[in-house]
DNA sequence: AGGAAGTATAAGGGATGCCTTATGATCTGC
DNA sequence: GCAGATCATAAGGCATCCCTTATACTTCCT
């Protein structure tokens, strides 16, 4: 879920759109990408499945909260790349703008996160363009503050403690994973993830504590 | 050419095997990826077919001079990148090698080149594998100084002026890319690309000059 | 030497993301 | 209001990299 190819679009519907809500014709990503309208069109039909676009025929796409947000968050990491491979490596900054437009995928947001407390938190890439705050944690909740039934993506693990890490791994309860929970008891809290055949996950009581989690 | 997938294999060769050139059997590397033997094998015919690996039926793969290269260049990104993960942004050493597992394929070598020298040129990585050197430009020649006929492949393109880079980004003269020289003048290096319809391209001493290519 | 285990290979399938060609639907300008 | 341009959509293809099932071949051990 959430490819490289899904962000590259709502990435690029961010950048072209203008102002006021206005659907972005399709034509438009035709011509930045150099793809064939009707692949474009393919594409943006799964993004409106998937809830990250709304598609209003023969007018264009605009985003959704959620494109939005997952938009915003990959610019953010780009500009965060741009600044440090021109800052720190000396890379031109035409250059640094290519590298960045691969680097922002490979890497999850606690790389940026820290390259900007590396870098002292800038607020715009080297070309200027501002860089998006970080996702505000005040929709994150903690796994364990959630009651039985609700609807949750994870979003990250914290604190990133490696035997945590690697255990978490192990139920790949990793972030982006869509879950419900079943019930909260004293010791443990017990999870459904969606599109898993097993029935149930038991997560001890310190381990659900470092699991953040945002509501769907 | 080159994607991904083929680095990752060629990669994992590189870890898997045992000293002395003895051939890596492929159920070693269906159990390192925990994919199906049928997968890996056909993954090793292509890899055999591009001339990245020898198959030796019912022995193993080894890798051949240019796998070897490519494999060693892909564990000294590997490396740097951990070292920057865990020395400059506080990432804890399990993830950070899970998170240089993704970025040593998204940045080119200038990158992991300009880190290390940033970083002061370590020479082991996080968990005390060794980092390779970088390849040694010797056998990096100028395409000014190619005669007519010679095959080559473009390594780099330096210095990394932002308008000469645009300017050869534009005939597509990027790393990687296979070429002929057609002939040398005093003015220009006429050049055909492999695999391209046009039948040459035209690039003015000056930039020809900054194109360094590797010997086919 | 024979048989079990391991390995190779053929055949067909699925997801993803790109392509082209072709047919309708809608919009827009005159 | 109609025509030509633009856009939507269906259908079929291709490359990549994974899958399973099934058959054939080799190796190795008893
Ligand atoms: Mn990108
Ligand atoms: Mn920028
Ligand atoms: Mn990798
Ligand atoms: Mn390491």
């Amino acid at each position: 879920m959430l490819q490289d190819r899904v962000e590259e679009y709502l990435g690029a519907i961010y950048r072209l759109r203008t102002g006021e809500g206005e659907p972005l014709p399709l034509s438009q990503l035709a011509e930045y990408f150099g793809f064939s309208p009707v692949s474009i069109h393919e594409m943006i039909r799964k993004l409106d499945d998937g809830g990250w676009v709304d598609f209003h025929p023969y007018r264009g796409v605009t985003l959704t909260e959620r494109g939005e947000a997952s938009a915003r968050a990959l610019l953010r990491r780009h500009r965060l790349w741009e600044r440090f491979l021109t800052d720190s490596l000396n890379i031109p900054w035409d250059e640094a703008h290519l590298i960045a437009g691969d680097l922002e995928h490979a890497a999850p947001e606690l790389v940026t996160d820290r390259l900007a407390e590396f870098m002292g938190e800038p607020d715009a890439c080297p070309h200027g363009g501002p860089i998006p705050p970080a996702l505000q944690s005040s929709e994150e909740r903690c796994l364990r503050s959630l009651g039985a039934g609700a609807e949750a993506r994870v979003t990250r693990i914290s604190p990133e403690t490696p035997a945590l890490l690697r255990r978490i791994a192990k139920q790949d309860l990793i972030p982006g994973r869509l879950l419900r929970i079943l019930a909260q008891t004293e010791t443990e809290t017990r999870v459904h993830l969606q599109d898993m055949p097993e029935p149930a996950l038991s997560i001890p009581e310190t381990d659900a504590q470092a699991i953040w989690v945002e509501l769907m």
